[in-house]
DNA sequence: CTACAAAAATGAAGGTATTCAACCTTTTTC
DNA sequence: GAAAAAGGTTGAATACCTTCATTTTTGTAG
């Protein structure tokens, strides 16, 4: 149990993402006004400066917890996951999107990978660009588990094919979020297409 | 010869772009002030809207500019292709790599690339993919050029190929572009690196 | 309990993209 | 060639992110 200005700041905080959550999904993250954000956690606008440095520096902590819980799903999957390599890899793609809007609109999505190629070099961007290595390790993790299990051949390198499937799965996430008329079922079933040839082709790779 | 208006139209129009192309690569894309490109262009902040109705907007102008230089000398190599496909796909990578920072700076691409992903349904974005589209197409009619000369088998889906060649050559520009201490010279290395496993596959593939 | 120090909150001021109502300039009409 | 219409220009006003000097709250020492 911390002081009271430990708990006080703790509690400013998460008042201050929940109301940002709520605000930018409800009225999209360009019009959601700092002062807006401030209101609703019953904060100053200098408040909210204190915490965050930047408008985007609180989109990247909400991207970051909605990946966190993304990545949390996706280890169950990669611990347990179905017989067939082709089948685990699908499955795990599934469950990417599907906890994909959990807290982000596609919106705040576009802004948060507008934000990582606009600025690099800053603490948001390289978070975002680390969250993204994370989820290429894990599908890279997948494969070395298959590879352990005899099902794939072990002198491929699991590195930089999880990277290379996780591009894929990245661009038509992009594709995804930058056309509003495109549902998580459409995008669910562009992708289960899209795995299949990769999986019939996964089996026959030796380095 | 138009009238008097229209010429002036024209000369404005011209002023402000060739204003913003160096303010943009002088100060940085952000630091430049549409103040400032108004009175190097010798006219009014709201003239500056008249013709562009955001900043946005005129970086994207400029980044046309600079594609369809691009897409040109891309022509000139599709029409007169180096014998080996290999080959000839490298070469139309480099050509556009080389005159990719003829007015942009690494600083305006990634801000222009920010843009359309952030707003793909504007003009602005709409604009920008279909440059890319454009680009995309060009690599496609080369590929077709060698199906025509019987070098490439004529079964497979040139547009397709033409899109992941691209998507492909994108990506590693984007890594450019995103990366300050990288140097064309280097671009033009991993490219070339990248093109070989590619080029000895291309006479394999058939749909 | 008081005084002081450290930490944090505050909101007014500053900077820059964008809008718009008023004002010019060019073209057309008669 | 004067009047009206059409087309453009203008910069002051607006909106919103961000900064920072000041004020308030919390913790600590005597």
């Amino acid at each position: 149990m911390g002081t009271l200005r430990e708990r006080k700041k703790a509690d400013r905080e998460k008042r201050i993402l929940s109301a940002a959550v709520h605000k930018f999904r409800a009225n999209g993250y360009k019009a959601a006004r700092i002062e807006d954000l401030a209101e609703a956690a019953e904060v100053s606008v200098g408040t909210v400066y204190n915490y965050y440095g930047t408008k985007g520096d609180i989109l990247i902590a909400i991207v970051t917890m909605e990946v966190e819980e993304v990545l949390a799903e996706g280890q169950a999957l990669v611990d347990n996951p179905p017989k067939d390599p082709g089948e685990a890899l699908l499955a795990l793609t599934l469950c990417y999107y599907d906890h994909s809007l959990n807290y982000l609109t596609k919106e705040m999505w576009r802004r948060a990978m507008a934000l990582s190629i606009e600025a690099p070099d800053t603490p948001n961007g390289q978070r975002y660009a680390a969250l993204d290595a994370k989820l290429a390790q894990q599908v890279a993790d997948l494969l070395r588990r298959f590879q352990a299990q005899g099902q794939l051949a072990s002198d491929l390198d699991a590195t930089a094919l999880g990277r290379v499937l996780f591009n894929n799965l990245n661009q038509s996430f992009i594709a995804f979020v930058t056309d509003d008329s495109m549902t998580l079922h459409d995008l669910r079933t562009v992708m289960t297409a899209l795995t299949k040839p990769i999986a019939q082709l996964l089996p026959k790779l030796t380095s």
